[in-house]
RNA sequence: UGGCCCAUGGUGUAACGGUAGCACAGCAGAUUUUGGUUCUGUUUGUCAGGGUUCGAAUCCUUGUGGGCCAACCA
Protein backbone atom coordinates (compact mmCIF):
# COMPACT_ATOMS: atom_id res chain seq x y z
CA UNK A 1 0.00 0.00 0.00
CA UNK A 2 1.08 3.30 -0.85
CA UNK A 3 3.16 4.68 2.07
CA UNK A 4 6.18 6.82 3.27
CA UNK A 5 6.65 10.02 0.74
CA UNK A 6 10.16 10.72 0.72
CA UNK A 7 10.82 14.62 0.75
CA UNK A 8 14.44 14.97 0.52
CA UNK A 9 15.33 18.62 0.19
CA UNK A 10 17.40 18.00 -2.79
CA UNK A 11 18.26 21.34 -3.70
CA UNK A 12 17.91 24.59 -2.24
CA UNK A 13 18.10 26.49 -5.50
CA UNK A 14 15.61 24.69 -7.07
CA UNK A 15 12.36 27.16 -7.34
CA UNK A 16 9.65 24.91 -7.42
CA UNK A 17 8.74 22.13 -4.76
CA UNK A 18 10.63 19.52 -6.16
CA UNK A 19 10.55 15.98 -4.74
CA UNK A 20 11.98 12.45 -5.24
CA UNK A 21 8.91 10.72 -6.70
CA UNK A 22 8.62 7.55 -4.74
CA UNK A 23 6.80 5.85 -2.49
CA UNK A 24 7.98 3.48 -0.20
CA UNK A 25 5.90 0.25 1.31
CA UNK A 26 6.92 -1.20 4.65
CA UNK A 27 6.73 -1.93 8.19
CA UNK A 28 5.98 1.20 11.24
CA UNK A 29 8.06 3.53 10.71
CA UNK A 30 11.50 2.04 8.86
CA UNK A 31 11.03 3.43 5.92
CA UNK A 32 10.40 7.16 6.85
CA UNK A 33 13.49 6.41 9.26
CA UNK A 34 15.71 4.85 6.66
CA UNK A 35 14.35 7.59 4.01
CA UNK A 36 15.58 9.90 6.60
CA UNK A 37 19.09 8.20 7.08
CA UNK A 38 19.60 8.09 3.44
CA UNK A 39 19.70 11.86 3.16
CA UNK A 40 21.92 12.50 6.31
CA UNK A 41 24.15 9.75 4.78
CA UNK A 42 23.99 12.17 1.57
CA UNK A 43 24.65 15.34 3.74
CA UNK A 44 20.92 16.64 3.62
CA UNK A 45 18.63 17.36 6.24
CA UNK A 46 15.50 16.30 5.49
CA UNK A 47 13.15 18.97 4.84
CA UNK A 48 9.83 16.96 5.97
CA UNK A 49 8.98 13.48 5.54
CA UNK A 50 4.92 12.97 4.39
CA UNK A 51 2.44 10.39 4.57
CA UNK A 52 0.20 9.18 1.90
CA UNK A 53 -2.05 7.40 4.81
CA UNK A 54 -2.52 11.52 5.76
CA UNK A 55 -4.53 11.65 2.72
CA UNK A 56 -6.59 8.32 2.60
CA UNK A 57 -9.80 10.41 3.37
CA UNK A 58 -9.17 12.95 0.29
CA UNK A 59 -8.42 9.83 -1.76
CA UNK A 60 -11.36 7.94 -0.95
CA UNK A 61 -13.65 10.97 -1.30
CA UNK A 62 -12.15 12.00 -5.03
CA UNK A 63 -12.66 8.17 -5.39
CA UNK A 64 -16.71 8.93 -4.45
CA UNK A 65 -16.22 11.79 -7.08
CA UNK A 66 -15.23 9.53 -9.65
CA UNK A 67 -17.57 7.35 -8.96
CA UNK A 68 -20.53 9.80 -8.93
CA UNK A 69 -19.18 11.08 -12.52
CA UNK A 70 -19.72 7.03 -13.79
CA UNK A 71 -15.83 7.02 -14.09
CA UNK A 72 -15.44 3.95 -11.72
CA UNK A 73 -16.75 0.89 -10.83
CA UNK A 74 -16.59 -1.67 -8.64
CA UNK A 75 -15.58 -5.14 -10.32
CA UNK A 76 -16.24 -8.84 -8.23
CA UNK A 77 -14.28 -10.29 -11.48
CA UNK A 78 -10.71 -12.82 -9.93
CA UNK A 79 -7.57 -11.39 -10.44
CA UNK A 80 -7.55 -13.87 -13.45
CA UNK A 81 -10.36 -12.84 -15.02
CA UNK A 82 -9.44 -9.34 -15.15
CA UNK A 83 -6.23 -10.03 -16.89
CA UNK A 84 -7.81 -11.86 -19.82
CA UNK A 85 -10.56 -9.20 -20.34
CA UNK A 86 -7.43 -6.61 -20.12
CA UNK A 87 -6.36 -8.04 -23.48
CA UNK A 88 -2.44 -7.60 -24.44
CA UNK A 89 -0.83 -4.78 -26.21
CA UNK A 90 -1.71 -6.19 -29.23
CA UNK A 91 -5.27 -7.20 -28.91
CA UNK A 92 -7.74 -4.83 -27.31
CA UNK A 93 -9.58 -5.64 -23.88
CA UNK A 94 -13.06 -6.70 -23.72
CA UNK A 95 -15.75 -5.07 -21.03
CA UNK A 96 -17.47 -7.14 -18.39
CA UNK A 97 -20.59 -6.77 -16.88
CA UNK A 98 -19.88 -4.73 -14.11
CA UNK A 99 -18.30 -1.88 -16.51
CA UNK A 100 -22.13 -0.73 -16.93
CA UNK A 101 -23.06 -0.96 -13.10
CA UNK A 102 -25.12 2.26 -12.69
CA UNK A 103 -23.09 5.66 -10.38
CA UNK A 104 -25.43 4.54 -7.57
CA UNK A 105 -25.25 1.08 -7.53
CA UNK A 106 -21.08 1.39 -7.51
CA UNK A 107 -21.31 3.94 -5.09
CA UNK A 108 -23.91 1.87 -2.52
CA UNK A 109 -20.91 -0.83 -3.31
CA UNK A 110 -18.26 1.53 -3.14
CA UNK A 111 -19.45 2.27 0.22
CA UNK A 112 -19.73 -1.46 1.24
CA UNK A 113 -16.12 -1.99 0.18
CA UNK A 114 -14.73 0.42 2.63
CA UNK A 115 -17.41 -0.53 5.20
CA UNK A 116 -15.77 -3.76 5.41
CA UNK A 117 -18.56 -6.22 4.40
CA UNK A 118 -16.59 -7.90 1.91
CA UNK A 119 -13.32 -10.38 2.68
CA UNK A 120 -10.25 -9.35 0.91
CA UNK A 121 -10.14 -9.77 -2.94
CA UNK A 122 -13.83 -10.25 -3.51
CA UNK A 123 -13.56 -7.12 -5.36
CA UNK A 124 -11.91 -3.76 -6.45
CA UNK A 125 -12.25 -0.55 -7.36
CA UNK A 126 -11.74 0.48 -11.06
CA UNK A 127 -11.20 3.44 -12.92
CA UNK A 128 -13.80 3.54 -16.41
CA UNK A 129 -11.24 4.65 -19.12
CA UNK A 130 -10.19 2.75 -22.20
CA UNK A 131 -10.57 -1.05 -22.59
CA UNK A 132 -8.63 -0.79 -25.91
CA UNK A 133 -5.86 1.98 -24.89
CA UNK A 134 -2.10 1.10 -26.00
CA UNK A 135 -1.54 2.09 -23.13
CA UNK A 136 -2.24 -1.06 -20.96
CA UNK A 137 -2.37 1.49 -17.42
CA UNK A 138 -5.58 2.81 -19.07
CA UNK A 139 -7.74 -0.29 -19.21
CA UNK A 140 -9.40 -0.04 -16.69
CA UNK A 141 -6.63 0.22 -13.86
CA UNK A 142 -7.11 -1.01 -10.11
CA UNK A 143 -8.30 1.91 -7.95
CA UNK A 144 -8.40 -0.02 -4.85
CA UNK A 145 -8.33 -3.05 -2.95
CA UNK A 146 -9.60 -4.78 0.03
CA UNK A 147 -7.25 -5.67 2.87
CA UNK A 148 -8.13 -5.96 6.24
CA UNK A 149 -4.52 -4.70 7.89
CA UNK A 150 -3.98 -3.16 10.05
CA UNK A 151 -2.04 0.15 9.27
CA UNK A 152 1.04 1.45 11.36
CA UNK A 153 -0.07 4.81 10.83
CA UNK A 154 -3.91 4.41 10.13
CA UNK A 155 -4.44 1.48 12.45
CA UNK A 156 -7.83 -0.54 11.96
CA UNK A 157 -9.74 2.71 10.14
CA UNK A 158 -9.32 1.95 6.69
CA UNK A 159 -9.84 -1.97 5.17
CA UNK A 160 -9.81 -0.88 1.49
CA UNK A 161 -6.06 0.74 0.69
CA UNK A 162 -5.46 2.87 -3.10
CA UNK A 163 -3.24 1.69 -5.30
CA UNK A 164 0.17 3.73 -6.44
CA UNK A 165 -1.52 5.76 -9.15
CA UNK A 166 -4.66 6.59 -7.51
CA UNK A 167 -2.43 7.79 -4.85
CA UNK A 168 0.77 9.41 -6.12
CA UNK A 169 -0.68 12.22 -8.24
CA UNK A 170 -3.47 13.09 -5.97
CA UNK A 171 -0.48 13.40 -3.24
CA UNK A 172 1.78 15.48 -5.44
CA UNK A 173 -1.60 17.67 -5.87
CA UNK A 174 -2.38 18.11 -2.30
CA UNK A 175 1.62 19.03 -1.41
CA UNK A 176 1.60 21.44 -4.44
CA UNK A 177 4.69 19.57 -6.12
CA UNK A 178 5.32 21.09 -9.59
CA UNK A 179 7.83 18.85 -10.70
CA UNK A 180 7.80 14.95 -9.46
CA UNK A 181 10.81 13.43 -10.28
CA UNK A 182 10.66 9.19 -10.97
CA UNK A 183 12.68 6.82 -12.84
CA UNK A 184 11.84 6.18 -17.00
CA UNK A 185 9.37 2.99 -16.08
CA UNK A 186 6.84 5.34 -14.97
CA UNK A 187 6.55 6.75 -18.20
CA UNK A 188 3.66 4.74 -19.22
CA UNK A 189 2.15 5.94 -15.65
CA UNK A 190 2.32 9.94 -16.72
CA UNK A 191 -0.87 9.26 -18.85
CA UNK A 192 -3.08 8.00 -15.91
CA UNK A 193 -1.34 10.71 -13.65
CA UNK A 194 -2.95 13.39 -15.24
CA UNK A 195 -5.80 11.61 -15.88
CA UNK A 196 -6.76 11.62 -12.01
CA UNK A 197 -5.64 15.20 -11.74
CA UNK A 198 -7.61 16.43 -14.49
CA UNK A 199 -10.88 14.63 -13.80
CA UNK A 200 -10.66 15.46 -10.15
CA UNK A 201 -9.74 19.17 -11.56
CA UNK A 202 -6.96 19.95 -9.08
CA UNK A 203 -3.47 21.29 -8.65
CA UNK A 204 -1.88 20.26 -12.08
CA UNK A 205 1.36 18.40 -10.62
CA UNK A 206 3.48 17.10 -13.63
CA UNK A 207 5.81 13.76 -13.42
CA UNK A 208 8.99 14.19 -15.05
CA UNK A 209 10.95 10.91 -16.00
CA UNK A 210 14.58 10.68 -15.71
CA UNK A 211 17.31 7.76 -16.49
CA UNK A 212 18.23 5.63 -13.34
CA UNK A 213 21.78 6.03 -11.91
CA UNK A 214 23.77 2.40 -12.91
CA UNK A 215 27.09 1.65 -12.00
CA UNK A 216 29.74 -0.85 -13.44
CA UNK A 217 30.65 -4.19 -11.89
CA UNK A 218 27.60 -3.82 -9.38
CA UNK A 219 24.16 -4.58 -9.61
CA UNK A 220 21.27 -1.45 -8.25
CA UNK A 221 17.90 -3.50 -8.26
CA UNK A 222 16.67 -3.44 -4.54
CA UNK A 223 15.66 -6.65 -5.66
CA UNK A 224 19.12 -8.43 -6.36
CA UNK A 225 20.71 -6.07 -3.62
CA UNK A 226 18.01 -8.16 -1.73
CA UNK A 227 19.66 -11.50 -2.83
CA UNK A 228 23.26 -10.98 -1.59
CA UNK A 229 22.57 -9.47 1.60
CA UNK A 230 19.92 -12.68 2.17
CA UNK A 231 22.00 -15.45 0.84
CA UNK A 232 25.27 -13.81 2.47
CA UNK A 233 27.14 -13.08 -0.58
CA UNK A 234 27.86 -9.78 1.51
CA UNK A 235 27.40 -9.27 5.84
CA UNK A 236 24.60 -6.92 5.08
CA UNK A 237 23.20 -3.56 3.28
CA UNK A 238 25.85 -1.79 4.75
CA UNK A 239 28.66 -3.82 3.74
CA UNK A 240 31.63 -1.67 2.19
CA UNK A 241 30.91 -3.47 -0.80
CA UNK A 242 27.27 -2.59 -1.52
CA UNK A 243 26.64 0.29 -3.45
CA UNK A 244 24.09 1.53 -1.01
CA UNK A 245 24.19 4.87 0.73
CA UNK A 246 24.91 3.50 4.04
CA UNK A 247 27.29 0.98 2.95
CA UNK A 248 29.25 3.55 0.78
CA UNK A 249 29.42 6.09 4.12
CA UNK A 250 30.95 3.04 6.11
CA UNK A 251 33.51 2.56 3.63
CA UNK A 252 34.75 5.97 3.52
CA UNK A 253 32.87 7.97 1.19
CA UNK A 254 32.12 11.21 1.83
CA UNK A 255 28.94 12.79 1.50
CA UNK A 256 30.67 16.06 -0.67
CA UNK A 257 32.59 12.94 -3.21
CA UNK A 258 29.02 11.31 -3.31
CA UNK A 259 27.19 14.77 -4.29
CA UNK A 260 29.96 15.45 -6.68
CA UNK A 261 29.64 12.58 -8.22
CA UNK A 262 26.33 12.41 -8.33
CA UNK A 263 26.74 16.44 -9.99
CA UNK A 264 29.47 15.33 -13.18
CA UNK A 265 27.31 12.43 -13.86
CA UNK A 266 24.19 14.59 -14.81
CA UNK A 267 20.58 13.21 -15.38
CA UNK A 268 19.36 12.67 -18.59
CA UNK A 269 16.44 10.73 -19.99
CA UNK A 270 18.80 7.52 -21.66
CA UNK A 271 20.11 4.33 -19.83
CA UNK A 272 23.70 4.68 -18.77
CA UNK A 273 25.76 2.82 -17.04
CA UNK A 274 28.35 5.13 -14.87
CA UNK A 275 32.28 3.92 -14.88
CA UNK A 276 32.84 3.45 -11.43
CA UNK A 277 36.01 5.21 -12.40
CA UNK A 278 34.08 8.15 -11.86
CA UNK A 279 33.59 7.58 -8.30
CA UNK A 280 37.10 6.81 -7.66
CA UNK A 281 38.14 10.03 -9.00
CA UNK A 282 35.52 12.09 -6.70
CA UNK A 283 36.49 10.14 -3.42
CA UNK A 284 40.41 10.65 -4.21
CA UNK A 285 39.79 14.62 -5.22
CA UNK A 286 38.26 15.10 -1.85
CA UNK A 287 40.34 13.01 0.57
CA UNK A 288 43.43 14.18 -1.34
CA UNK A 289 42.65 17.41 0.40
CA UNK A 290 41.49 16.51 3.98
CA UNK A 291 42.66 12.88 4.72
CA UNK A 292 45.64 12.83 7.16
CA UNK A 293 48.40 11.00 6.05
CA UNK A 294 50.01 8.16 7.80
CA UNK A 295 52.04 5.28 7.74
CA UNK A 296 50.80 1.47 7.49
CA UNK A 297 52.29 -1.54 5.94
CA UNK A 298 50.08 -4.54 5.02
CA UNK A 299 52.02 -7.32 4.33
CA UNK A 300 55.38 -6.41 6.14
CA UNK A 301 58.88 -7.28 5.12
CA UNK A 302 61.61 -6.75 7.92
CA UNK A 303 64.28 -4.69 7.18
CA UNK A 304 67.72 -4.88 9.46
CA UNK A 305 70.00 -1.39 8.94
CA UNK A 306 72.82 -3.49 9.43
CA UNK A 307 75.12 -0.22 10.04
CA UNK A 308 72.81 1.82 12.58
CA UNK A 309 73.23 1.37 15.98
CA UNK A 310 71.23 -1.32 18.49
CA UNK A 311 68.70 0.06 20.42
CA UNK A 312 68.89 3.39 19.72
CA UNK A 313 65.64 5.65 18.24
CA UNK A 314 65.31 9.04 16.67
CA UNK A 315 62.38 10.71 15.84
CA UNK A 316 61.49 12.05 12.58
CA UNK A 317 59.22 14.61 11.34
CA UNK A 318 56.97 14.17 8.45
CA UNK A 319 54.18 16.17 7.38
CA UNK A 320 50.50 14.78 8.47
CA UNK A 321 49.01 16.32 4.71
CA UNK A 322 51.34 17.72 2.60
CA UNK A 323 48.19 19.43 0.82
CA UNK A 324 47.18 21.31 3.72
CA UNK A 325 50.37 22.77 5.36
CA UNK A 326 48.00 23.22 8.54
CA UNK A 327 47.39 20.24 9.54
CA UNK A 328 50.56 20.13 11.12
CA UNK A 329 53.73 17.31 11.61
CA UNK A 330 54.49 14.35 13.86
CA UNK A 331 57.33 12.21 15.03
CA UNK A 332 57.91 8.37 13.61
CA UNK A 333 60.28 6.46 15.29
CA UNK A 334 63.47 5.63 13.44
CA UNK A 335 65.28 2.29 14.89
CA UNK A 336 67.55 -0.53 13.74
CA UNK A 337 64.98 -2.88 12.70
CA UNK A 338 62.45 -1.68 10.31
CA UNK A 339 59.36 -2.93 8.05
CA UNK A 340 58.77 -2.22 4.35
CA UNK A 341 55.87 -3.29 2.17
CA UNK A 342 56.61 -6.84 0.54
CA UNK A 343 56.17 -5.02 -3.09
CA UNK A 344 58.15 -2.70 -2.33
CA UNK A 345 61.24 -5.15 -2.40
CA UNK A 346 62.08 -7.73 -5.37
CA UNK A 347 65.01 -9.66 -5.74
CA UNK A 348 65.24 -9.51 -9.56
CA UNK A 349 62.82 -6.63 -10.21
CA UNK A 350 61.77 -5.78 -13.70
CA UNK A 351 62.72 -2.96 -16.22
CA UNK A 352 61.88 0.89 -14.66
CA UNK A 353 61.50 -0.93 -10.98
CA UNK A 354 62.64 1.69 -8.88
CA UNK A 355 62.04 1.14 -5.27
CA UNK A 356 64.26 -1.80 -3.38
CA UNK A 357 66.64 -4.28 -4.62
CA UNK A 358 69.70 -6.16 -4.15
CA UNK A 359 72.41 -3.29 -4.72
CA UNK A 360 69.91 -0.65 -5.01
CA UNK A 361 69.11 2.15 -2.88
CA UNK A 362 65.73 3.38 -1.63
CA UNK A 363 64.46 6.58 -0.08
CA UNK A 364 62.99 5.88 3.69
CA UNK A 365 60.02 8.55 3.42
CA UNK A 366 60.51 11.32 5.98
CA UNK A 367 64.09 9.40 6.69
CA UNK A 368 67.25 7.87 5.38
CA UNK A 369 68.47 6.93 2.20
CA UNK A 370 69.25 2.79 2.25
CA UNK A 371 71.32 0.48 0.17
CA UNK A 372 70.27 -3.38 -0.22
CA UNK A 373 73.62 -5.30 0.78
CA UNK A 374 72.09 -8.99 1.12
CA UNK A 375 68.56 -10.84 1.42
CA UNK A 376 68.47 -13.56 4.08
CA UNK A 377 66.02 -16.38 2.66
CA UNK A 378 64.50 -19.91 4.70
CA UNK A 379 65.08 -23.19 4.01
CA UNK A 380 62.38 -23.07 1.29
CA UNK A 381 64.06 -20.06 -0.30
CA UNK A 382 61.59 -16.93 0.99
CA UNK A 383 62.77 -13.84 1.37
CA UNK A 384 62.90 -13.50 5.76
CA UNK A 385 64.77 -10.21 5.43
CA UNK A 386 66.57 -7.92 4.34
CA UNK A 387 69.75 -6.30 5.30
CA UNK A 388 70.52 -2.33 4.53
CA UNK A 389 73.15 0.02 5.25
CA UNK A 390 71.60 3.22 5.56
CA UNK A 391 73.54 6.66 4.38
CA UNK A 392 73.52 8.96 7.93
CA UNK A 393 74.07 12.28 6.08
CA UNK A 394 70.98 12.06 4.10
CA UNK A 395 68.96 12.29 6.90
CA UNK A 396 65.43 14.15 5.38
CA UNK A 397 65.20 17.54 5.02
CA UNK A 398 69.12 17.76 6.15
CA UNK A 399 70.17 15.66 3.57
CA UNK A 400 74.12 16.68 2.39
CA UNK A 401 74.54 12.96 1.01
CA UNK A 402 74.66 14.28 -2.94
CA UNK A 403 72.89 11.17 -3.32
CA UNK A 404 69.47 11.08 -5.83
CA UNK A 405 67.31 8.01 -5.58
CA UNK A 406 63.84 7.53 -7.61
CA UNK A 407 62.55 5.23 -5.12
CA UNK A 408 60.34 6.58 -1.97
CA UNK A 409 59.31 4.06 0.09
CA UNK A 410 56.95 4.15 3.33
CA UNK A 411 58.33 2.10 6.77
CA UNK A 412 57.31 1.64 9.96
CA UNK A 413 59.98 0.67 13.52
CA UNK A 414 59.60 -2.77 14.04
CA UNK A 415 59.91 -2.08 17.31
CA UNK A 416 56.84 0.32 17.57
CA UNK A 417 54.46 -0.55 14.93
CA UNK A 418 50.93 -1.90 16.60
CA UNK A 419 48.97 -4.47 14.77
CA UNK A 420 45.54 -3.55 13.34
CA UNK A 421 43.25 -4.97 11.08
CA UNK A 422 42.86 -3.69 7.26
CA UNK A 423 39.71 -5.17 5.53
CA UNK A 424 40.57 -5.12 1.64
CA UNK A 425 37.74 -4.29 -1.04
CA UNK A 426 37.33 -5.26 -4.66
CA UNK A 427 34.69 -4.90 -7.32
CA UNK A 428 31.96 -6.99 -6.13
CA UNK A 429 31.07 -8.58 -9.77
CA UNK A 430 34.06 -9.54 -12.32
CA UNK A 431 31.63 -8.24 -15.45
CA UNK A 432 30.74 -4.60 -15.98
CA UNK A 433 27.06 -5.70 -16.19
CA UNK A 434 26.23 -8.22 -14.33
CA UNK A 435 22.22 -7.57 -14.39
CA UNK A 436 22.43 -8.35 -18.13
CA UNK A 437 23.84 -12.18 -17.54
CA UNK A 438 21.60 -15.03 -17.44
CA UNK A 439 22.00 -15.55 -13.91
CA UNK A 440 24.01 -12.52 -12.40
CA UNK A 441 25.30 -14.21 -8.88
CA UNK A 442 27.47 -16.32 -11.03
CA UNK A 443 29.58 -13.56 -11.84
CA UNK A 444 30.58 -12.52 -8.02
CA UNK A 445 34.05 -12.10 -7.51
CA UNK A 446 35.02 -14.38 -5.18
CA UNK A 447 37.60 -11.81 -4.07
CA UNK A 448 35.93 -9.11 -3.41
CA UNK A 449 36.84 -8.66 0.46
CA UNK A 450 40.62 -9.24 1.80
CA UNK A 451 40.99 -9.11 5.54
CA UNK A 452 44.12 -8.48 6.30
CA UNK A 453 44.32 -9.21 10.50
CA UNK A 454 47.89 -8.09 11.12
CA UNK A 455 48.69 -4.86 8.89
CA UNK A 456 50.81 -2.62 11.09
CA UNK A 457 50.25 0.78 11.80
CA UNK A 458 51.93 3.90 13.45
CA UNK A 459 51.10 4.23 17.24
CA UNK A 460 48.97 6.91 16.98
CA UNK A 461 46.29 5.10 14.45
CA UNK A 462 45.39 2.93 18.09
CA UNK A 463 43.22 6.33 18.77
CA UNK A 464 41.10 6.26 15.99
CA UNK A 465 37.50 6.71 16.06
CA UNK A 466 34.74 4.99 13.44
CA UNK A 467 34.19 7.48 10.52
CA UNK A 468 37.74 9.32 10.47
CA UNK A 469 39.89 9.20 7.30
CA UNK A 470 42.84 8.20 6.57
CA UNK A 471 45.49 8.04 3.60
CA UNK A 472 47.30 5.22 4.20
CA UNK A 473 50.85 6.66 2.66
CA UNK A 474 51.33 5.20 -0.71
CA UNK A 475 48.47 2.65 -0.30
CA UNK A 476 45.10 4.35 -0.26
CA UNK A 477 42.12 6.27 1.42
CA UNK A 478 41.08 3.97 4.44
CA UNK A 479 38.06 4.97 6.83
CA UNK A 480 38.26 3.41 10.56
CA UNK A 481 35.07 1.04 10.60
CA UNK A 482 32.43 0.39 12.94
CA UNK A 483 33.88 -2.70 14.29
CA UNK A 484 36.71 -1.53 15.93
CA UNK A 485 37.53 -1.32 19.59
CA UNK A 486 39.33 0.63 21.54
CA UNK A 487 42.99 -0.89 20.94
CA UNK A 488 41.91 -2.32 18.25
CA UNK A 489 40.96 -0.68 14.90
CA UNK A 490 39.50 -1.79 12.32
CA UNK A 491 39.83 0.08 8.99
CA UNK A 492 38.44 0.26 5.57
CA UNK A 493 40.18 0.56 2.07
CA UNK A 494 37.73 2.86 0.53
CA UNK A 495 39.93 3.62 -2.53
CA UNK A 496 43.44 3.03 -3.91
CA UNK A 497 45.65 5.51 -4.80
CA UNK A 498 46.19 5.65 -8.45
CA UNK A 499 48.54 3.79 -9.14
CA UNK A 500 50.88 3.99 -12.17
CA UNK A 501 53.29 1.42 -11.31
CA UNK A 502 50.79 -1.43 -11.21
CA UNK A 503 49.86 0.10 -14.89
CA UNK A 504 53.31 -0.04 -16.19
CA UNK A 505 53.38 -3.96 -14.46
CA UNK A 506 50.30 -4.69 -16.25
CA UNK A 507 51.91 -3.32 -19.93
CA UNK A 508 54.87 -5.66 -19.34
CA UNK A 509 53.01 -8.61 -19.01
C1' U B 1 3.47 -8.65 -34.75
C1' G B 2 0.31 -2.47 -30.87
C1' G B 3 2.05 1.74 -28.31
C1' C B 4 5.68 4.70 -25.77
C1' C B 5 10.86 6.36 -24.53
C1' C B 6 15.92 6.79 -26.05
C1' A B 7 20.37 7.17 -29.58
C1' U B 8 26.68 12.74 -29.44
C1' G B 9 34.38 9.91 -28.41
C1' G B 10 35.84 4.11 -24.29
C1' U B 11 32.11 6.14 -20.21
C1' G B 12 28.91 10.04 -18.84
C1' U B 13 27.05 14.76 -20.25
C1' A B 14 26.52 19.84 -23.07
C1' A B 15 25.56 22.66 -27.65
C1' C B 16 18.34 29.74 -29.60
C1' G B 17 18.72 25.67 -36.78
C1' G B 18 24.95 28.78 -37.18
C1' U B 19 32.87 26.81 -35.02
C1' A B 20 30.49 19.73 -31.71
C1' G B 21 32.37 21.60 -25.86
C1' C B 22 33.26 19.65 -20.68
C1' A B 23 34.51 15.76 -17.20
C1' C B 24 36.36 10.86 -16.24
C1' A B 25 39.26 7.19 -18.59
C1' G B 26 43.49 6.64 -22.25
C1' C B 27 48.19 8.27 -24.29
C1' A B 28 52.81 11.51 -24.09
C1' G B 29 55.77 14.75 -21.20
C1' A B 30 57.27 18.19 -16.86
C1' U B 31 57.50 18.56 -11.49
C1' U B 32 57.62 15.48 -7.14
C1' U B 33 61.07 12.72 -0.46
C1' U B 34 53.74 9.31 -1.81
C1' G B 35 55.10 5.59 -9.12
C1' G B 36 50.09 10.16 -5.09
C1' U B 37 49.10 15.40 -5.98
C1' U B 38 49.91 19.37 -9.49
C1' C B 39 50.94 21.12 -14.49
C1' U B 40 51.33 20.75 -20.00
C1' G B 41 50.12 18.50 -24.47
C1' U B 42 47.13 14.88 -27.00
C1' U B 43 44.03 10.48 -29.54
C1' U B 44 38.85 9.33 -30.09
C1' G B 45 32.27 11.26 -31.37
C1' U B 46 26.81 13.38 -33.66
C1' C B 47 23.49 5.18 -35.34
C1' A B 48 22.23 4.76 -41.00
C1' G B 49 19.55 6.47 -45.45
C1' G B 50 16.43 10.12 -47.45
C1' G B 51 14.06 15.10 -47.00
C1' U B 52 13.38 20.57 -45.39
C1' U B 53 17.08 24.69 -45.16
C1' C B 54 21.98 29.31 -47.34
C1' G B 55 23.15 26.15 -43.15
C1' A B 56 20.92 20.09 -39.39
C1' A B 57 23.60 16.75 -33.57
C1' U B 58 19.16 19.80 -33.46
C1' C B 59 13.25 19.85 -37.66
C1' C B 60 10.45 15.84 -40.86
C1' U B 61 10.63 10.71 -42.60
C1' U B 62 12.16 5.63 -43.06
C1' G B 63 15.23 2.08 -41.13
C1' U B 64 18.57 0.02 -37.36
C1' G B 65 19.84 -0.67 -32.30
C1' G B 66 18.58 -0.41 -27.06
C1' G B 67 14.83 0.15 -23.24
C1' C B 68 9.78 0.16 -21.31
C1' C B 69 4.41 -1.28 -21.17
C1' A B 70 -0.49 -6.66 -18.75
C1' A B 71 0.87 -7.46 -10.71
C1' C B 72 -5.60 -6.66 -5.84
C1' C B 73 3.46 -3.92 -6.23
C1' A B 74 5.61 0.80 -5.97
Amino acid sequence: MPEFRACPKIQRQVQPPLRRHQSYEGRAGVCGQHLSRMSVGLGFEPDKVLYASDYFQQLYDWAVVLVKKGLAYVDFSSPEEIATQKGSPTVPGTPNQYRNTSPEENLALFERMKNGEYPDGHCVLRAKIDLASPNMHLRDPYLYRIKHAHHHRTGDKWCIYPMYDWAHGQSDSIEQITHSVCTLEFIPHRALYDWCIEQLGIYPSRQYEFARLNLNYTVMSKRKLLQLVNEGHVRGWDDPRMPTISAMRRRGFTPESIREFAKRVGVAKRENIIDVGLLEFCIREDLNKRALRRFAVLRPLKVVVTNYPEGQVEWLETENNPEDPGTGTRNLAFSRELYIEQDDFMENPPPKYFRLYPGGMVRLKSAYIIECTSVAKDAAGNITEVHCRYVPESRSGQDTSGLKVKGVVHWLSAAHAQVAEVRLYDRLFQVEDPAAEDDFKQSINPHSLEVVETALVEPALLETTAGEHFQFTRLGYFCTDTDSAPGKPVFNRTVTLKDAWAKEVKKQG
